[in-house]
Formats: structure tokens, C-alpha cells, sequence
DNA sequence: CTGTTAGCGCGTTCAA
DNA sequence: TTGAACGCGCTAACAG
């Protein structure tokens, strides 16, 4: 069955394509054109099955009403919820999403931005990778519409919407040392090149300083990347060797790990152990121990960015001056970071 | 800075704009190109940063290079995954794919396979919500390349990658039997039309009935979607009071439900209850009692797809006859499904 | 050998 | 209400 084009209407009533496409378009009466007439393209078009083609469309207008949304791993949850809320404003405007994963890889992100624009997306959403700079600024000065989300690549010119990740891990290392932890260790993952671990490091070492508490670089461990499990088993045995009291996970995939050596070892959190982490999960709010964490508004990123790039588009390369929107965490204290003194502990078995 | 396009590079150059397609689509050599001229061509776009326009090419060439992806919700970890797979298969065959959210919505559903074809993608891969499959079957009379992923539709011209769920839930409910367990409990979301579902629960009867064990429709409950969670409370409850000595929560949604339940009752998996459910989660695997699961091989699926898919784009409208796969779940007993007797309970008590 | 011309694909828009 | 041009890249046929 060959494809009904817009011709095909036009043939079989007999008028111009012109006139077939201003009707369809809703331009009829604007134009002039007979309510009869109108009818009769109508009902062509329904009879025939005529579906229009998108990508012709797109060519003449110079826009494929496309939006690039490009993060390290859709399948992390993190992402795909921030692109199920992206999909759902887009739509609502009329655009569609392509989706793609760069791995956190440089390459692959430079490419898949090429790719994109290839494919004449209108705008691009992107959690980058700490990719260079210049194939953002060279987007930028193109006039091309960008908004950057989760990973700050710090370029002035371009929007950008995250969380203030120094003042959350700042609020949470608090909450540890108001309970009366004193020996927090910090995980992280290594080589913690990204600009969001190094802030929410930096809120670790504010707060034990800002609380008179040495900073003790030997209790702060990478982990690499590589094999994670195993190498995160080491160090926290050598940790607790250390005398750690509680640990700050500065994500959730270490906090996970942490939760699993902990079980592994018969070590009860909070009891021997307190624990907090960056970035919530489910598991945290059911598991056991439930585990304390710092929330991200999720939601409020992502509509900050679709609705920010959407702004851009309706006001067409006009230029406007690009805005960084620092968004607030929110800590969420559960059971892993309750403190449970010496004593607390003797006179509950004594009950 | 105005857009570089083809013709740009054939003025500057003093050629035409053929011999600059074809050399850029290395066909140069083909057409007896010379090598000197050839060079110029790639120098030039380089200079220029030309870009070439993918739509414009799809135009000419009736393919968009796209691949339309339609899950109930690119949230849920269970596609955010398969589209991840998905994703990597079809970018490494030149598409780019574009996702979309039913949203379990038929309309929306509908919706958005018109808005794809509209768009012209060169295939569709859709976990189906149980829409009409009119759509589906007049799309596949186009000629149009489908794949049809986790939700059945029983079209049979139509590719289908599933699991077999009746299996799974039944080599489950198998193992609660084993175990030890009687009066074992199906909880499913309401109303469950979705043929995936009404497959589990068979294998749940199929597997009572095997082991002469009476059903007992009383303790097979509904849970409508809406306030899900205060309802399944209720209904759990009740089944209590029954004295149901395990569930089968027939998604993990479900089973995530009856932990947060069991912790709020203060009710010990498995010792008082024991727990199984169809589709694990992390959070199986770590929480605090680890939860039995029937696995489904998400990679396969996505794989499965993906490539089933490309070969009908490879063969191109060459209608070759639809396959059904079903492919084999995995049950992964864990703590929550080992059976403690009243002697083996009180035992463990005096020791 | 080395290249060019002309027109297509499909929907939109403007002058007539 | 319409013919013709346009947006951009591709390709069959053709020419020196």
C-alpha cells in the first residue's frame, strides 16, 4: 500500500496542493477558501488515511520540533524519571524526545551532540559528562539552544539547573554530628573528577570544620570505579579499623555498598555505624535499616530545564542572557543516622 | 552565524553540488572522483564546520533513521532499562530512537504511534497497553516494521518478545509450595486486564491445583490502582486475619507494599509470612529480608528486540512471517521464601 | 577518466 | 484559489 501524500488529496478533489495544505493546516478560512471546500478536504484526507509527513514539513520550516536529551545512562533511574518529566512537558508543547546515553563518555557525548544536531533537534537538554567546554560555547555562540542540567560545566552563557550539592552534603555531615558522630568517613567514587562530587566533598570538609572537628584525610577513601564491590569491602574494613563512627556515601551506589559490607559483617547500622548518603532511592526508604539521605527535587530539575528550554524556543535566538538555577536538596533523616550512645545502647538491652 | 549547507561548500569550491555529496558520502571514488578534488571537498567542510542536514537527507531518501520506542513509562526501572539495551543495538546501526510514555493510556498510545509514523521512523518497538489492535494489525498490512515487547497482544503477523509468565509465576509458587507453605495468598493490581498479569495468575492456579491444593478465591485480592497503598493495607489485613501463611504478589510493586506493610505490623518475612513476587529489584537483593523473585532477562528482551527489529529494516518490507518468542524467567529464591515451621521457630527461640 | 545537469521527495508560502 | 518556488541533499542520466 504506497504511502497517501498531500498531493494525492489535491488530485483526486481536483484543487491545488496549496489549497489542500492550508486547510489541513486550519489556514482555510484565513485563505478564503469555501466551508464547502473545507469539508471536502476533510473528509479526503480521512478517507484516504492521509498521514502527513513530519520531516517534509520540518525541512521547510527549518525546525523538526525535536528535543536532544542526552545524560550519562537512561537507565538510571535518576535520569529516566528526569526524562519521563522532560518527555511530558515537551509533548505538551508538541515536541518529541530523543533520547540517548553517553556513558559518561566524552567521546560518545561529543558525538551524540553532533548526531543531534544532524538531526536538527530544536534544543538540547544535556547532563554532561565533563566534557570540553568548547563544543558547548561553539553551540552557544551558534545560537543553538542548550540547557544543561545535574553536571554544571560552569560557562556563564549557558542555562543551567542542579542542586547545591555543598550545602546538602553540608546539612547532612551536620545532622551526624549533631547526633554525635565524630569520626564520619567520606566514600566516594574514584577518580571523582565530576564537579558535583567535588562540591559535596567540599560540604563534608565545611562541616566537620565549621564544627571544630579534624579533618582526617586518611578516613576520606576512593573507590574506583572499576570492580566497586570488592575494592569498597576493602576499604571499609580498613575503616572500621580506623574507628570510624559513621560514614557519609557520596552517592547512593556506595551507600548501597556500604548497607551490603555492613550486613556481610554483622556490622548494625546505626548502632556501631551511622550512615548518610547523597541522592534517595526507594530501597532507602524501605529497606532495613531505612537509610537517611539527601533528597534531590528530581521534579523541579527537570521542569526547571524543559520549561527553560521551551522558553528559549518561543522567543526564537533571541539571546537572552543564560541563568544558573541553583535548586535545594532536602535531607532526609531515617534510622541509619540515629546515634546511639554507649549508654543508650547498655540500657536498652538492660529493657 | 548562518547554518553551512551543501551548496556552500560546491560555490566555494567552484563544483557542483553532486560531486560534493558523493564525495562526502564516500562515494568518490565510485564516481571517478579525483583524489586532489576529493581532499579539497573534505577540507572545505572541515573549514566551514559543515553540518550536513539529516532531514533533508531523510527526505530525499524515504528513511528517518529513527526508531520509535513506547513503553507505559520510561520511569519504571523495567524499561528505563530495556530502552537503555535498545538504544546501545540501534545507535550501533546508525538510529537514533525516540521515546515515548503511555502512560498505560490507550488513547495516548494510539496518539503517539501516529505521532511516530507521522514522523516517519523506520520501525516501532512497543510494550503495547492493551489498546486495540487495529491500530497494530493496519500498521503491519502497511508494511510498517514492529515489534511488540513484554505485553502480548496476540496478533500473530505481528513480532512478539515476552516471557512466559505463566511459567514463571508457576515454578514460584512451585517452591512456595515446597517449602512448605499452604495457604499461600495472590495479590494483583485492579483490574487487571493486562494479559502479562492474568498469565501469573494462572500459573499461581496452576500450580495449586497441581499440588491439590484447594483455591481459595477469598484470599486471591484485587488491589485497585488508585491509593494503592492504603488499600493493599486493608486488604492485607484481612488476609491475616485469614490465616494466609504467605503472598505471591503477583509485580514487585505489590511485594514492595507487603514489606512496608510487614514492617508497619510488625509481621517477620518469613517466619510469620513468606513472600515471593514477579520482577526483582535491587532492592530485593539488599533490603532487609532479601525478597524471592521471578526474574525476567530484561537484556534478552531488549536484545531480542532490537535486532528482530533491524532485521525487517535490513530486509525492508519483505514480509518476512512474525515470531513469538517467549523467553524463560529465572526464579531466584531468597530469604523471604524459606519456610520456618512452628518447631523450627521455637527451636531457634530456646537456643 | 572527471565531472555536471536536472529533478526528485513533500509540505509550505507568496505573488498573481 | 493556484502555480511555482523553496528548503536541502541525493541520484540517474548525460557531457566533455
Amino acid at each position: 500500500m504506497k504511502k497517501v501524500v498531500l498531493n494525492d488529496i489535491a488530485v483526486s478533489l481536483g484543487v491545488s496542493k496549496a489549497l489542500v495544505s492550508m486547510v489541513l493546516n486550519h489556514q482555510g478560512d484565513k485563505n478564503g477558501i469555501s466551508k464547502a471546500t473545507q469539508e471536502r478536504v476533510w473528509l479526503k484526507a480521512k478517507e484516504l488515511n492521509y498521514i502527513p509527513n513530519h520531516i517534509a514539513r520540518g525541512l521547510r520550516l527549518g525546525k523538526s520540533m525535536m528535543i536532544g536529551l542526552i545524560v550519562p545512562d537512561i537507565a538510571n533511574i535518576f535520569f529516566s524519571r528526569i526524562a519521563r518529566i522532560i518527555e511530558d512537558i515537551a509533548n505538551k508543547a508538541g515536541y518529541n524526545l530523543i533520547i540517548s546515553s553517553s556513558d559518561e563518555n566524552i567521546e560518545r557525548e561529543l558525538q551524540l551532540i553532533r548526531k543531534f544536531t544532524e538531526r536538527q533537534v530544536d534544543g538540547l537538554i544535556v547532563a554532561s559528562t565533563q566534557s570540553t567546554k568548547a563544543e558547548f560555547v561553539q553551540l552557544k555562540n551558534d545560537g543553538f539552544p542548550i540547557v544543561l542540567i545535574d553536571r554544571s560545566l560552569n560557562i556563564n552563557d549557558i542555562d543551567y539547573i542542579g542542586v547545591d550539592n555543598t550545602e546538602g552534603s553540608f546539612h547532612a555531615v551536620n545532622h551526624l554530628i549533631k547526633e554525635g558522630f565524630r569520626k564520619i568517613a567520606l566514600l566516594k567514587p574514584g577518580p571523582a573528577h565530576l564537579r558535583n562530587l567535588r562540591d559535596r566533598e567540599a560540604g563534608y570538609r565545611k562541616a566537620l570544620k565549621n564544627s571544630g572537628i579534624r579533618i582526617n584525610e586518611r578516613i576520606i577513601r576512593e573507590i574506583p570505579f572499576t570492580n566497586l564491590d570488592t575494592k569498597a569491602e576493602d576499604e571499609l574494613d580498613e575503616l572500621m579499623k580506623l574507628g570510624i563512627d559513621a560514614i557519609f556515601a557520596i552517592n547512593n551506589r556506595l551507600a548501597v555498598s556500604t548497607l551490603q559490607f555492613a550486613r556481610k559483617r554483622n556490622i548494625n547500622i546505626p548502632e556501631q555505624l551511622g550512615l548518610i548518603t547523597f541522592d534517595d532511592l526507594d530501597l532507602f526508604e524501605i529497606g532495613h535499616p531505612t537509610v537517611s539521605a539527601v533528597s534531590q527535587p528530581v521534579n523541579q530539575i527537570a521542569e526547571a530545564a524543559a520549561n527553560k528550554l521551551l522558553d528559549i524556543l518561543r522567543l526564537d535566538r533571541s539571546v537572552k542572557s543564560a541563568q544558573h538555577f541553583l535548586l535545594s536538596t532536602k535531607f532526609i533523616p531515617r534510622e541509619s543516622s540515629v546515634y546511639v550512645s554507649q549508654n543508650a545502647e547498655m540500657l536498652s538491652e538492660v529493657l
